[in-house]
DNA sequence: TTCTTAAGTTATATCCTATTACATTCGCGG
DNA sequence: CCGCGAATGTAATAGGATATAACTTAAGAA
C-alpha cells in the first residue's frame, strides 16, 4: 500500500517524507482535473497514512494547494530556462512560446492552478506565489533577447505573454478543433513571437535616433 | 426570508420560480470566488427553501454551475452587442475589446467560470456551452468589420481574442500593479487592437491584388 | 371533483475537511 | 546508554456539503 518509493521498508510508523510525497501526488491529482480533484483523504489514503497525517504538514487544504502551485512554477520555470539554453535554430522566445503552450495543453489542469485560480490572484504581495509570477515574468524578458531601453522590453514581454495565454484559453476551449479551425495553435504563437521581435527591432531603433537626436 | 420579488404573498408553499432565483443568487455567489464559492446548500438556506429543493431543478451541482456558466455567456454576448451598436468614436473592435476587459476583471468569477474551468473546455461538442462560445466568437468577427477573404478575418479574430483573454489573465495576476507596471492595461488592449486592423488592412489589400493577378 | 404531476419537505447516507487527544519514533544532550 | 522533547502519525469525532429516498402539498386538467 505504501509508496513504493518509501525509504523504508515497509512497515514504519513514520512515513519517511509526506510532505514531498504529498506534494507529488496532488500534482499528479490535479493535472488534469485542477484543484478540484485534490482531496486530502485521498491523498492520505493512497499514501497510506491516516486521512489527519496530512495536516501535520499542511495547515489547510488552501495551504496544500498553494504548496502544490509553487512547485509547479518551479517546474515551469525549469522547463522554460532548459528551452531558452538549449540550441538550436529557433529563437529563445519562439522556444519559451511553444514550451508554454505545451505545458498549458498537457498539463492544463496545473496550468489553470498556476494562472488562472483565485489561488493565485489573490496571493499576497511578497508570497511565494507572487514572486513565482514575477520570475517567470523575467524569463520572458529574458527570451526577448534585447537590450532595456526605457521599458520597450518589459512591454513587449506583457505583450507577447498576455498572447500566449490567450492562446492556450482558446485553444482548450476548443476554438482551434472542428470546422473552424482556421489557424493552428503554433501558428498563431509563431505569429505573435514575430510581430513581437519586428515591434522591439522597430521600438529601439526609433528610441536610440531620439536618444542621438537629443543629444 | 424569501425573495422580496417572490410571486406569492409569503407563505407559500412553492417558492414559484425557484430554479431562476437559483442561477442569479448562484451568479451573485460566483461573482468573486468562482465555482468553488457555489454552495447549493446555502444557496437553498438564503432563498428559504430546504436543503434538497435544488436538485428538483437540477440534477447535481454540476447542472447548476453549466447553467449559470451559460446564463453568464448571454449576459456577456448582451453587453458586447449593446458596446457594439453604442454610436461612439472608438472603433466597434475597441468597444468590444475594453468590455471585455471591464467584464473580466470586475466578475473575474464568472469570467473564470467561462473561461478558463474544466465545465466549459469539458463541453460536449454541440452542448449549449459550446455553441455559446461559439456564438461569442461570432462577435468578435462581427467587430472586425472586414470583409470576408479566405478565413484572414477569423485569423486575426483568434489573435484579437486571445489576447484580450491573456491580458485580462496577466492583469488579474497583478502584473499590472505596483512598480512593475510599465504599462497599463487599457494601453496594452489598444495596442493590439490597432495591430489587428492594421494586420487586417494589409492582408486583405495584398489578398485583392494577388486575385487580380490571378485573374 | 378527483387524479395526476410538479415542486417542496423530512430523514438519511456518504464523503470531505478539520480538530482534539493520544501514541510512537527520532535524535540529541547529559 | 538513557531519557526526554519535538516531530510525526493515529483514532475518535464534529461539522458541513452533496445527493437520494420516501413522503407531502398544491395546482391544473379531465
Amino acid at each position: 500500500m505504501r509508496s513504493q518509493l518509501a525509504r523504508k521498508p515497509d512497515k514504519t510508523y513514520h512515513h519517511g517524507d509526506l510532505r514531498d510525497a504529498l506534494i507529488k501526488a496532488a500534482l499528479r491529482e490535479a493535472e488534469q482535473g485542477g484543484a478540484e480533484a485534490i482531496s486530502i483523504k485521498a491523498l492520505a489514503k493512497k499514501l497510506g497514512v491516516s486521512q489527519p497525517a496530512p495536516y501535520r504538514h499542511f495547515a489547510d487544504r488552501e495551504a496544500l494547494i498553494a504548496a502544490i502551485t509553487a512547485e509547479a512554477f518551479r517546474q515551469f520555470s525549469a522547463l522554460l530556462r532548459e528551452a531558452m539554453a538549449k540550441q538550436s535554430k529557433q529563437s529563445k522566445l519562439l522556444r519559451l512560446a511553444l514550451t508554454t503552450l505545451d505545458f498549458g495543453l498537457r498539463r492544463n489542469g496545473i496550468y489553470r492552478l498556476m494562472f488562472a485560480s483565485r489561488t493565485v490572484s489573490c496571493a499576497a504581495k511578497g508570497s511565494e506565489l507572487h514572486e513565482a509570477t514575477r520570475e517567470t515574468f523575467a524569463l520572458v524578458i529574458e527570451a526577448l533577447e534585447a537590450p532595456a531601453v526605457g521599458y520597450l522590453r518589459e512591454r513587449q514581454a506583457l505583450k507577447i505573454w498576455a498572447a500566449l495565454h490567450g492562446v492556450v484559453m482558446l485553444a482548450e476551449q476548443g476554438l482551434f478543433t472542428g470546422e473552424a479551425a482556421h489557424a493552428t495553435r503554433e501558428e498563431l504563437v509563431e505569429d505573435f513571437v514575430n510581430e513581437t521581435k519586428a515591434a522591439l527591432t522597430v521600438a529601439i531603433r526609433d528610441a536610440r535616433r531620439r536618444t542621438k537626436a537629443g543629444a
